[in-house]
DNA sequence: TTATGTCATTTGTTATATCATATTTCAATA
DNA sequence: TATTGAAATATGATATAACAAATGACATAA
């Protein structure tokens, strides 16, 4: 009988009716949330101070949520605590980049290898939508933008894999990289290659051929890596 | 002029020789070290319910730090919290267990092909000595020891990498699977398997071939996988 | 005995207070 | 003008307080 405490006597019909109360997020994790989608999207650029009291000014709540947001991207490796204990946004050099892009180049051709027997007809609609939409990004040269929808196409793949655990650390990995490649995207300018990889990468998922598609990610995110990696290391002899 | 402060002028030499100060880490990090030990060596058994302030009260700390460190564990993925807000350690099903294994057969390959080149002759020796260990730990079947001296081993390979980006999302995999695995260590019991890949690993490092160790690692994990998923399916079929 | 309702306690969440350290300001001095 | 240094301010870390939701204990009714 203790374990009724776990699983409470409920008629199962009725508990599939009602489903699970869904709690609002906690305080905490609204503005976690915008602080990701702000390092997502280039608010701060790398860098950047933080400060916790500025922060809980700018969104109306109390020191505690803001702090532990911030704290939580800290442990994620989204933001820096510097030596003095400071927030900034971080600013990989090369060597931290080409990191991230060699656990990503592990983890995303499993993914998509795991995904492409799942994919919908729909879905893999919408990825080529995706790809459609990046490029006339790039050839208006609204490139925050374009990388905002590259990742949006990858993180889609992702989701499809179902793997949870996978899909958080590729998550971060994004996050991590995220104001970096901003400050990036205007020496990566005008460059196609992403568009016709995922191409490849489409055309391989609509054949279920789970191999190739693989390789295709692979070979998106190593000529990817190879060009950004150029523009960052020109930019550490400069300075 | 701004910029000074970012870089306080400092006479390079005098800042080589004085280091860093080393800031006496905060008690969030403290608690969230013992934390981890304890999640590492089988304090709490899985699924054992957290709360905030008893753990404040164990250490003799605030609140605030003690709920730090949970919420930072929880953000890993090392503590779950349930619907209710409670917090609890982590039980992974046979699935998730299988994405953990999954993940580290994609990383931890990469990591001693990297590795492999930078080992030192003492290192390989310090290698040589664990694996004696958790021989001799498993013969005197002390299990969660020898699960410990397990763990020791491949993180080590993974420090050697120095790919901290890597390294720490290893060290997130095992924190995560922790609980779980000693709760099996009986069930695991006397499998000299991973003896016996770890010394093909070491054989392959001492040789400096790469890929003979990326292999061997990978052989390693799978049978250690297989084997504790075969548990685990047992466990759920019995419940 | 078992189910149910009430109330005290515990817990997570958020806010606020306090303290030590860092940073900034700005006037006094060389 | 450039430097210095003390006072004012801002900040991170920690503690405490306040509150609502969840839990547990217990008495009462079936």
């Amino acid at each position: 009988m203790i374990a009724e405490y776990d699983t409470p006597k409920v008629d199962p019909a009725s508990k599939d009716l009602l489903g699970a109360v869904d709690r609002s997020p906690s305080l905490t994790d609204k503005v976690y949330e915008k602080l990701r989608q702000g390092l997502l999207r280039g608010v701060w650029s790398p860098g950047e101070k933080l400060t916790a009291r500025k922060l809980s000014r700018d969104l109306g709540v109390s020191l505690t949520p803001a702090r532990e947001a911030i704290m939580r991207l800290v442990n994620e490796g989204a933001l820096d605590v510097s030596e003095k204990r400071t927030f900034r946004t971080v600013d990989l050099n090369c060597e931290q980049y080409s990191e991230v892009m060699r656990i990503r180049s592990a983890l995303e051709p499993i993914a998509v290898e795991l995904a492409t027997p799942l994919f919908a007809e729909e879905e893999i609609k919408r990825l080529i939508e995706l790809n459609e939409q990046m490029k006339e990004m790039i050839s208006q040269e609204r490139f925050n933008d374009s990388l905002q929808i590259d990742s949006e196409f990858h993180l889609l793949i992702c989701d499809r894999a179902e793997q949870p655990l996978m899909r958080s650390i590729i998550d971060t990995l994004w996050l991590r990289a995220g104001p970096t490649r901003n400050r990036l995207s205007y020496s990566y300018r005008k460059r196609l290659i992403g568009y016709e990889n995922h191409k490849r990468i489409i055309a391989a998922i609509q054949l279920r051929d789970a191999a190739a598609a693989a390789a295709a990610v692979k070979r998106d995110l190593s000529e990817g890596a190879a060009i950004i990696v150029a523009v960052l290391t020109e930019d550490e002899r400069d300075n």
